[in-house]
DNA sequence: TTGAAAGCGCTAACAC
DNA sequence: GTGTTAGCGCTTTCAA
């Protein structure tokens, strides 16, 4: 492939803003030891003449790593998207370059991602999506991206246990706790869960809080009718028929996301069971579309976009002394796939 | 940002395989020039070191960056998700790395963000989403593009009609006169356009599909009721508003994506209309969530994550000595929204 | 077939 | 404050 005709460089706009590169570099940069009259031209001109530094030039000479390093399970999944979103909002406000990469719930690709993501010297590696309960599983993910990090790198997580990175910490106990506890007022007592693999931590996270919501209330968790499928519109479906199937007089079915609940929808508009009137359903995450399902679902709100927002905003700040931890706070947002529990 | 500490270098390889930096060099890029037997001791000893190039580097002193550039929309819009879905997949299978920017349907800001990629030194620019009906709004954007592929890179364009590109071109009109000829063997002959900003080419070619079955079916088109909006869920809602009440006896209304169709349902909900009874619905795209709103979006499929895969391939095959079109193709998808005609 | 040397475009010490 | 200069790690003429 031939090479692009080398275009604009410092050297034009210093020589056009009559600036010595040095002098140039450093007000683009924002950086002080230049007269604030000088770095103005030297602003102007660049913009008037369309100036874009050539950022590897930039890296390989020490400068910032002007690119962001994003993985997710999979960009299409509208969790991710949607912090994704807010990514890559962020990173265009700041002018940073986002490279997405599909770890597709699989330890093994996400390993390969993360190698090549470093291997590219980015600056910041946003990890998004659930970790795994058994810390092995990610063993050598952890090895390498402590590496990265020593070596100035700066990572930030999404819903991971990671110790040693900034993470952004989803609500995932306390929503479910939350979204629980609204069932119980309806006065449900026969709750199911439709649940994702339960190696993820997320699944796990958000049955613990389930588990949590109804031992307060002093129901038996431990005979908690559980369905597990995949954390997909498809597990839903399948979860919603073996509850249906093994647990007929279940009123109320907590789907740990809203593609699950998605699916458990589906699965009861199919077998004709009225809800809410006959069984409640309740999702989490709230993403964009959960108003527009009929019934509307109820979920619990994560502000996704918000969260990606976070996660690179985090990562751009200095490294604090000790990791920090975001919580993104939840909101219970009662739709219309959740009613009183019908009398018996 | 902080800087990782430099890594392995190719001097370090060639020094331990006791040949020069540009005898290293050749034998990593697996030119000729090199006795096969040092090419080999060199890769050996690469491989074990476990020398990763740096890319910048790399990049800098000449070739391109192994690096995809996409430009879309907005990348939480389930359109543009699922179409980057299948970009980020082929380019995982090829190990190139994928780059997501903004557009944010403005010209401008697209502007900035292709001369972003080029300064980048990506190889390949994929541009999906719709370009405007008004060259002037695009010329700046086309120049650069233009001046990028003289220099050897590769453009992809995903519904724009660019004459110089390799072009995955969606059924925009051929997909609205289908659904429009659904609705019409329904019986519906009041029948309404939920649009985007007429500046959209997307949007103009759908109308174009629709006024034109209308056409062929004897029907004037010209007073074909219209009400544009912005390009999504609330320009539907808004749209809807106004074909209520302007057109009351409307008894079905195509919205030309599928964003739109759900704002149109949505506010056919709060306005009690029965759905398809008193009026029928259709969209445009078959995002992913068509098939689980209430009721389920009769629609025009579009192969929306096979339109990515496309995209990338082409652009990965060595240019055609005139640019490519690949038609999607489009199936009606018919559900629940659309039903006959109300009798009066 | 191999190597020396000249950059690619930028940042960062170190002068002035 | 501002400029000069030496790299960053690699590819690529151009000689040998």
């Amino acid at each position: 492939m031939p090479r692009p005709r080398s275009r604009l460089r410092l050297a034009d706009v210093a020589e056009r803003a009559g600036v010595s590169l040095t002098t140039a570099s450093r007000a683009l940069a924002g950086r002080d030891g230049v007269r604030e009259e000088v770095a103005e031209r030297v602003r102007r001109i660049s913009r008037e003449l369309g100036y874009v530094a050539n950022p590897h030039a930039r890296t390989l000479a020490g400068g910032t790593a002007s690119t962001v390093g994003l993985i997710v399970h999979q960009i299409d999944d509208p969790y991710f998207s949607e912090i994704a979103g807010g990514v890559v909002q962020v990173a265009g406000e700041r002018d940073l370059i986002v490279q997405i990469c599909h770890s597709g719930r699989n330890p093994q690709n996400e390993l390969r991602q993360i190698r090549h993501l470093i291997a590219q010297r980015v600056g910041v590696i946003i990890i998004a999506g659930s970790g795994y309960v058994d810390p092995r599983m990610e063993a050598e993910s952890r090895a390498e991206l402590s590496a990265f990090q020593d070596a100035g790198g700066r990572l930030t997580v999404i819903g991971r246990h990671f110790l040693n990175a900034d993470a952004v910490r989803p609500d995932n106990k306390e929503g479910a706790e939350t979204v629980t506890g609204h069932l119980l007022a309806l006065g449900h007592r026969r709750i199911a869960v439709a649940a994702g693999e339960m190696l993820l931590s997320t699944v796990a996270d958000r049955f613990a809080g389930v588990a949590a919501a109804l031992a307060g209330a002093g129901l038996p968790s431990d005979e908690l009718p559980l369905a597990q499928a995949e954390f997909t519109r498809d597990g839903g479906r399948h979860a919603a028929e073996r509850i249906l199937r093994d647990h007929p007089d279940t009123t109320a079915i907590v789907a740990l996301n809203d593609a699950m609940a998605i699916g458990v929808l589906s699965a009861l508009r199919t077998h004709r069971v009225p809800v809410p009137h006959r069984m409640s359903v309740a999702g989490f995450d709230d993403v964009s579309f959960a108003a527009d399902l009929a019934p509307g679902l109820t979920t619990v709100r994560l502000p996704l976009a918000e969260m990606g927002r976070q996660a690179l905003s985090m990562a751009l700040r200095p490294p604090a002394s000790r990791p920090r931890r975001k919580s993104t706070g939840h909101e219970l947002v009662v739709r219309d796939s959740t009613g009183p529990a019908p009398s018996r």
